[in-house]
DNA sequence: TGAGATGATTAAAT
DNA sequence: ATTTAATCATCTCA
């Protein structure tokens, strides 16, 4: 019963330093006591060889399940320059398709090298802090120089797995931009502003004829970077829309002129619309088929024809 | 987020 | 075979 007290007292005192925010005095005053007990050495030792048996070995556990997945980020990486040397884009590809990919990708490349910075630095100041704090309180605490290598082996791997992570989040955004500039099913995207202005040059320039050869196609499809084929369909699209924008300002401009004669008659006669609403205006007053003027001029014949059929209804009652 | 712009696709016309 | 006209699907911009 007298043995234990002192082990106890150890114990607390353990607890005591592991769970509490760093502070140097307090901290002093704990080790000063504990490095006093006579018991240290040997509890140390037994906490040692408890902790290794249950704690660390069952960290050993499968990491490298995912080696070949690893490789094949690894190589969509270099091949599209991502890590290795950095590139610059071709001039002769500025416009097209292949540029904007270029430029996409060299985002994806500097905030991937942003990331991997950080977490170099990240990784290499926690290490330092974590070695330095384990270094310091492995004096007092049951851990031993292996145990710290171990840990911070561990915690490497960890590191690692970021790592990982990182690369497989840049190879998402690869496969997102291949899937957008390469997919054949991708979605349509506008041309660039330049294409559609050559485009646009050569149909105003050819308004009266806007239907380029196929030489002509050729070329054009040469300067816009695009294909024959949408420089078929542009020209297509173009005349037809073209065509129904001058329909229909065509169109708004015969609707203005109609409203400004309808505003002219009923100025010229006076009418207020509200009082005279759906009153013929004298013109219509006299068109003939129209007018209340417009009576037949008497016809025997007619009205024998009327006196009959006036008979067969009263009969018919 | 919705209306208009725009590139692609399709059937019918020439 | 090429073009028109309509329509689809997506993009753009306020």
């Amino acid at each position: 019963m007298e043995e234990r007290k002192p082990i106890q007292h150890f114990l607390d005192e353990l607890i005591k330093i592991s769970t509490m925010e760093p502070d140097v005095d307090v901290m002093a005053n704990l080790k000063q006591s504990m490095r006093s007990n006579p018991f240290y050495p040997v509890i140390r030792e037994v906490l040692i060889e408890q902790k290794e048996r249950t704690v660390l070995s069952t960290q050993m556990i499968k990491e490298e399940l995912i080696e070949d997945e690893e490789e094949r980020s690894n190589k969509m990486l270099e091949k599209e320059g991502i890590t290795g040397p950095d590139y610059s884009i071709s001039p002769e590809a500025i416009g097209s398709d292949q540029d904007e990919y270029r430029q996409k990708l060299k985002l994806v490349r500097k905030s991937f090298e942003e990331n991997m910075n950080n977490y170099a630095v990240n990784c290499r100041d926690f290490s330092e802090n974590i070695r330095s704090i384990l270094r310091e309180q492995s004096e007092f605490r049951p851990i031993t120089a292996t145990a710290i290598e171990k840990l911070l082996s561990m915690t490497g791997n960890k590191m690692n797995r970021i790592i990982k992570l990182l690369k497989h989040s840049a190879c998402a955004a690869i496969i997102h931009l291949q899937k957008r500039y390469f997919d054949a099913r991708r979605k349509r995207r506008n041309f660039a502003k330049s294409s559609t202005e050559i485009l646009n040059e050569y149909f105003i320039k050819n308004i009266e004829h806007p239907y380029p050869s196929e030489e002509v196609k050729q070329i054009l499809a040469a300067q816009c970077k695009i294909s024959v084929a949408q420089v078929s369909n542009w020209f297509g699209n173009k005349r037809i829309r073209y065509k129904k924008t001058v329909a229909k300002e065509k169109e708004a401009r015969h609707e203005v002129q109609k409203n400004a004669v309808a505003a002219m008659t009923a100025n010229s006669y006076g009418l207020l619309p509200n009082a005279f609403s759906g009153m013929m205006n004298p013109y219509q007053m006299m068109m003939p088929g129209v007018s209340a003027f417009n009576f037949p001029v008497y016809n025997p014949e007619m009205m024998a024809q009327y006196q009959q059929t006036m008979q067969n209804v009263n009969q018919a009652t």
